[in-house]
DNA sequence: GGTTAACTTAACAATTTGGTAATCCCGGAT
DNA sequence: ATCCGGGATTACCAAATTGTTAAGTTAACC
């Protein structure tokens, strides 16, 4: 089976790691696990979870510094941050999210509320994601079938003009900077460049044959119907 | 000021109703009360709130029932929704968060953490809204799509154009000396002649069509509707 | 492996933008 | 009236940015 999500789950004591991570896993996640604060945010840059799950008190870094780090990195700025901790006083609490996490929990906790609440916050974070269907105009992306059409004439893009397309049209109206675009189209760590953009917007433009994507010169481009 | 979002909050018991309503205030935020579970889904219809609390044990609809019927509706399927309760036991816990609510918090509960809690869920459902927008007058500067619509009729500016603008129309009536145009526009690293500043407003005035940009002789310009 | 499509890069053309300088204007001061 | 110190205007050129095309590179798929 497909798993659901990728969920990274950091904390130092074994046995935690052990029963929460099986438990997790049971329920159809796959789990990486890290010891320490430094491991939990250099397996994150590598593994890109789509949740990430940080005890507080850990060698090297605590979870509170690695979630700041992490909201510093464009790639991590949306992910959801899960503290778990022992401690539970207020202070801590807020200073937790405010450090940017999404939820504050303490243990010991039930392993079911935890995955419920796991669970609660994917079904969020997730279904922002999941616009899978633009409609502007005439035009119809549907991101399940991979497949653009215009008044019901099918086009056929290659990915990433898709990709390219999909993000532009997802806000319509909005400006995307060329960086902004590439972070997210391209992602941090590959590097092309610049003139790659406007051969895939060139090409997107020649396939749908209608003048949908404005280009603001020194800024970005941006859709519009 | 503006209030940073509008919330609704639901319990039967007046006193808590009023703390932690008072509370929300206090932190910019503009609270709905409601005393039972169809006032609060009468009332999210009507206010449509962005985030909604609610206690679970109140008259003629649970808070858990009131979450049901509002994930429903289309217009609610996003909202954040803290379900906020006395009960603390790991059924309630689950079936709340598993009926759609996005947070179950159980009292007796410090404010302080309830408030961060609450910033923490609507920090990660508006960020996308962040509207950057001047409005004078007849003018809107709209930051994110890059524009400038006079009456509706769109004026299409180059970069330094539009950030020369937005500088001054982002503080109207304040003047900006030479320097300071240079220094934010321009940034302190390029050097330009001092004749640049002039020809730039020069440009910006006959798009616009209006006088809206001042002189003051010897000191520098300031923006005037 | 060979073929095809997709992706990236490089090179050059086209365009827009930004900056400067020369000149013109408009008060206020001489 | 004339001079003078800004600023306004204009035209022009250089620089920056994007568009376009073609050719090289990968990756994917028989």
């Amino acid at each position: 089976m497909e798993p659901k999500a990728k969920i990274l789950f950091a904390d130092d004591e074994p046995d935690i790691l052990d029963i929460i991570g099986f438990n997790l896993e049971k329920e159809g996640y796959e789990v990486i696990t890290a010891n320490n604060g430094q491991q939990a945010f250099d397996l994150s840059k590598i593994h890109r979870p789509d949740l990430i799950i940080l005890d507080i008190m850990m060698p090297y870094k605590t979870g509170i510094e690695v979630c700041n780090l992490l909201r510093q990195l464009p790639d991590f700025r949306d992910t959801p941050i899960v503290i778990l901790t022992a401690l539970n006083d207020e202070t801590s609490h807020i200073k937790g999210l405010d450090s940017g996490a999404d939820d504050y929990i303490s243990k010991p906790i039930s392993t079911k509320i935890l995955i419920s609440r796991i669970n609660a916050l994917l079904r969020r974070t997730q279904k922002d994601n999941e616009q899978k269907i633009i409609r502007i105009g005439d035009m119809v992306i549907d991101q399940n079938r991979f497949i653009v059409s215009l008044k019901d004439k099918e086009v056929s893009l290659a990915k990433k003009e898709f990709e390219l397309l999909s993000l532009l049209a997802g806000k319509p109206g909005r400006v995307f900077l060329r960086n902004e675009i590439l972070s997210m189209v391209w992602g941090t760590e590959v590097i092309v460049g610049d003139r790659t953009i406007d051969v895939h917007i060139r090409k997107i433009r020649q396939k749908l044959g209608i003048d949908c994507i404005k280009t603001i010169k020194g800024v970005g481009y941006k859709f519009e119907w």
